[in-house]
DNA sequence: TCTCTTGCCGAAACCGGTTTCGGTGGTATC
DNA sequence: GATACCACCGAAACCGGTTTCGGCAAGAGA
């Protein structure tokens, strides 16, 4: 059925049926295809078409034994972590496979509990990664310094404290938080929330920096900033401690969609009514968000093509170019959906 | 820091190394580590402790050149499916590479998005890959039909219609499907629906029949069972279809989770109330089911332990092991949770 | 015309393993 | 005591590629 063309039975061709069908050596075959300067145009048009004619593909193997490059990106993922991640990751591999198809890699995923430095230490010795994909970025992560020692490519997905020599794509959350409190503000909010996550990840500080960036061009007060709301549970606990405050807020962003959701339980036991009396936003995009009631105003952002662009710079990594020039910055986009109003604070509504 | 004992700075042992190190031949190394017969007690001794001592592990891509063995798990990932299956994403793969990483294979993870088949054997052809595991089986997969003619291994993740020389694991579904109608019947529900999901899977078909079994054996009517309820849109229409019906439910079985909470928006639209007027049950035990009002009683399947199951069987499989050996069936856990009960038609509550 | 480059390719070594083949020494058999 | 057999290991081929090295022929310069 595939109608392979193999020259011996059905047999996958190798690099010397390609030299003879050619009429080089294999010597020869493997310059000519991997784009050597000493062969002539003459030679490297028949060595490609007997590849083609043969349906030649190299054998990643053969060549990662002599190359030392197994044309694989590894990533890790950490089963002890909070499940926030969770929802895109399907997302997120596809980009990074597909990613990775295009220049002809492909991916490694290893799954670690405990010892995460040693489940890469694991494949960078036995050699089936190239280099890695380190997402959820720590503001000082062990990753980072063991792969900087090693001498092993990574590209981060999130940034790190401290850059040198590191290659990153990542979300412009802090202008998406800048952002999510002028909306809050110009919409008449005066006392606005803002609910983080995980203090040791880097995202948080740069989501905070955006709150306050925000809160400051409003000219509002910076006294309602709580973290640690990983979860619905979590997020519930955030949102009951600071609606029991003397001075509460009118309006709360979350730096986690899961999080938000947990203000829905907090608020019913206070009859206050979200998109009526309250008014929430909050940041990634996952799909729950849009079937609460009301939807979840969010910045949601593309898990798809993230692994995409990572990919991509990863194999430019991984060939030589320098950390410096392979930095990448994208926008998250903004879902506006019933939370993100509190008719009461609506201009068409009531009072300030 | 590492610690490595290269014997010769700071390169990776190779089996060269071991041999010196020995005293026998590299040849010698290679049969007394893989086990060969022909090998004596103490010369097996004398290479593993050289091995130990160095810290040697073979190169994965040296051995496979020779042995046509990558040792490396193949899971391809359809972006184009519904989503029903990306919460459990993350358990699974960790599942898969956790139990792949304890015979110190690898995980090849690829993704498709229209030309699943053709990535398939790309995969094969390249030698990315030694076998496979099939997720989402299709009652006639043409991943199958396909791998069997190639002669490469793989592993269902559910069954198929035709078994012949299929490994599978997969989750007594029929019988928690029946289970679930006999609970309700319990209860006192005479008219209980079943809404499935997709029906060219063969979940679908399964879930049926333990449905029809459970009906059959309360000597309930069989005529509430619709299909094609993948989320939470189609789970709603399918439950105002049946809602509107001259003799409708009083309680509903859904082949899955996210199509079940598409019932909240349906009930909430004629003022029934669930946990109340209405009983539910459903099958998957997505993190969603726990936060809906009343949660959502499921029966939950443990993910991470089918990527564990199905990574030793495909090892097994590949290893030259019969199919019909290499069958497995777990059993769904059931949370049992507010969705499920009926107030109005519990024995302590109103009339049957 | 002769030498010196230079472009281009064949031959062979090499990468790190596995596997085949043959030979050695020791023990059992006649 | 000669032969057959067996357990065991060294030597070398092999897997499918890449890379080094050297040589040949053509063109440039004297």
């Amino acid at each position: 059925m595939g109608g392979r063309v193999g020259s011996r039975g059905d047999r996958r061709a190798t690099i010397q049926d390609v030299a003879r069908e050619a009429g080089i050596t294999k010597g020869t075959v493997s310059r000519a295809l991997n784009g050597h300067p000493d062969i002539s145009d003459a030679t490297r048009a028949r060595a490609t078409d007997a590849a083609a004619r043969l349906g030649y593909r190299p054998l990643g193997s053969a060549q990662a034994i002599r190359t030392g490059r197994c044309r694989a990106l590894g990533l890790v993922i950490e089963t002890s972590e909070h499940d926030a991640h969770r929802p895109f990751l399907a997302e997120f591999l596809a980009g990074l496979s597909q990613g990775a198809a295009t220049e002809g890699w492909t991916l490694t995923v290893a799954s670690a509990s405990e010892d995460t430095l040693g489940t890469y230490e694991m494949l960078i010795e036995e050699r089936k990664a190239d280099g890695f994909v380190l997402p959820r970025t720590r503001r000082d992560d062990p990753r980072v310094a063991m792969l900087r020692e090693a001498g092993v490519p990574f590209v981060l997905f999130g940034r790190h404290g401290d850059p040198e020599g590191c290659a990153w794509f990542d979300i412009d959350m802090a202008t998406a938080m800048r952002e999510a409190v002028l909306r809050l503000a110009r919409d008449g909010h005066r006392r606005i929330a803002f609910v983080g996550g995980s203090a040791a990840h880097t995202y948080n500080g740069l989501r905070e920096d955006g709150i306050r960036a925000g809160l400051a061009e409003a000219g509002l007060a910076d006294d309602l900033i709580l973290h640690g709301a990983l979860d619905r549970d979590t997020g519930e606990a955030a949102a009951t401690a600071l609606l029991d405050r003397t001075d509460p807020p009118t309006a709360f962003i979350y730096a986690i969609d899961l999080a938000a959701l947990g203000l829905w339980r907090a608020a019913r036991k206070r009859d206050l009514r979200i998109g009526e009396d309250l008014a929430v936003i909050a940041y990634d995009g996952t799909p729950e968000g849009a079937h609460s009631e009301p939807p979840l105003a969010t910045y949601a952002v593309d898990h798809h093509n993230a692994g995409l662009r990572l990919a991509d710079l990863l194999i430019r990594r991984i060939r030589g170019e320098a950390p410096e020039d392979l930095r990448e910055l994208a926008h998250a986009t903004y879902l506006d959906r019933g939370s993100a109003r509190a008719s009461k604070y609506q201009p068409t509504g009531g009072t300030t």
